[in-house]
DNA sequence: ACCTGTTTATGTCGGC
DNA sequence: GCCGACATAAACAGGT
């Protein structure tokens, strides 16, 4: 229930932390790396509460970006103008969330010595790595469909439905209270679909710990390779029915190749998480309802993970 | 000047 | 109480 005075909760502190909302940016967006003034315009469009305070919290915002491993830095390119660099996580960062949740990872990121031969774990070698895998990602989007997909052209994430459970705080829950439009019109939705992109290997290389290997399992016969993500992160371990190890580096096996196919697959793509048209109960200019950002207010999808639907 | 990125310091909170 | 995760503030450097 909204205390007295306050319009709605959607201008309250979200439960996510900066690394958190940090990640959802980066995976959100085809290419897995954004820009700090992108990954500042994804949180202000989702969250009214980060539309005020800007200098407080963009700065804890670069502070987590520098001290924390799970992020790196990709320089852009001759070809590629603008300020900063991009940001991409680290290609060994998947596990980082419990249960897919974004309110509190199960443990700090850190480069592991250890895995240095396995995986790129040296920020410029994952930079590179990252690099690449964008490239082909893109490559592979545009050949399946023929359309060119402007350089952030949105967050494009679809929802499938969830074999296992889902925590409340994972994103698909997050985005299914988000998306939810007055009327149950996902307007950029519908607009999305109707572009035709292709978002089921966006989506599992946007959320592998969370459409992984339970999409996978139950919904599509085609896998990326098997088992094993864009990201050359086994789809397995992020399956979190018990999984309790730190993610560890395998082999890369991209499989471009394989995109197409998943590309008829049935797909909802969350106007939370589309950049076109931030959802417009969200603008500040609209009271909007309430939109359980807060945990006071688990309400509707918060503890009904089905109502994302699936037709 | 402003933005971006790094680093240090301090405080809160929750889990063990 | 200790420790880790996180938030916040601030100073500083470098780039545009």
């Amino acid at each position: 229930m909204p205390r007295p005075g306050r319009n709605t909760y959607s201008d309250q502190k979200p439960p996510y932390s900066y690394i958190s909302l940090t990640a959802m940016a980066i995976q959100g967006c085809p290419e897995k790396m954004l820009p700090l003034s992108e990954i500042y315009k994804f949180i202000m469009d989702r969250f009214p509460y980060y539309r005020e305070n800007t200098q407080r919290w963009q700065n804890s915002l670069r502070h987590n970006l520098s001290f924390n491993d799970c992020f790196i830095k990709i320089p852009r390119r001759p070809d590629q103008p603008g300020k900063g660099s991009f940001w991409a996580l680290h290609p060994s960062c998947g596990d980082m969330f419990e249960n897919g949740s974004f309110l509190r990872r199960r443990k700090r990121f850190k480069l592991m010595l250890a895995a240095d031969h396995l995986a790129p774990s040296k920020p410029s070698d994952a930079a590179h790595y990252l690099q690449q895998q964008a490239k082909l990602r893109l490559s592979a989007l545009q050949a399946a469909t023929g359309t060119h997909l402007p350089p952030m052209s949105g967050y494009n994430i679809g929802v499938s439905q969830p074999s296992t459970f889902k925590h409340p705080f994972a994103i698909e829950n997050i985005i299914a209270r988000e998306y939810k439009m007055p009327g149950g019109l996902a307007f950029s939705t519908m607009q999305s679909m109707s572009a035709g992109y292709p978002l089921h290997s966006q989506l599992t290389s946007a959320w592998p710990h969370m459409y992984g290997s339970s999409v996978m399992d139950t919904i599509a016969p085609i896998t990326m390779a098997g088992d094993y993500s864009p990201y050359g992160m086994p789809l397995k371990s992020f399956c979190h029915g018990g999984q309790t190890l730190p993610a560890i580096p395998v082999p890369i096996k991209p499989t471009p190749a394989s995109l197409p196919c998943l590309a008829a697959l049935p797909t909802h793509i969350p106007a939370f998480l589309t950049h076109h048209s931030p959802p417009q109960s969200l603008s500040p200019t609209s009271p909007r309802t309430a939109t359980s950002q807060s945990p006071a207010a688990p309400g509707d999808s918060l503890t009904n993970p089905s109502a994302v639907t699936v037709h």
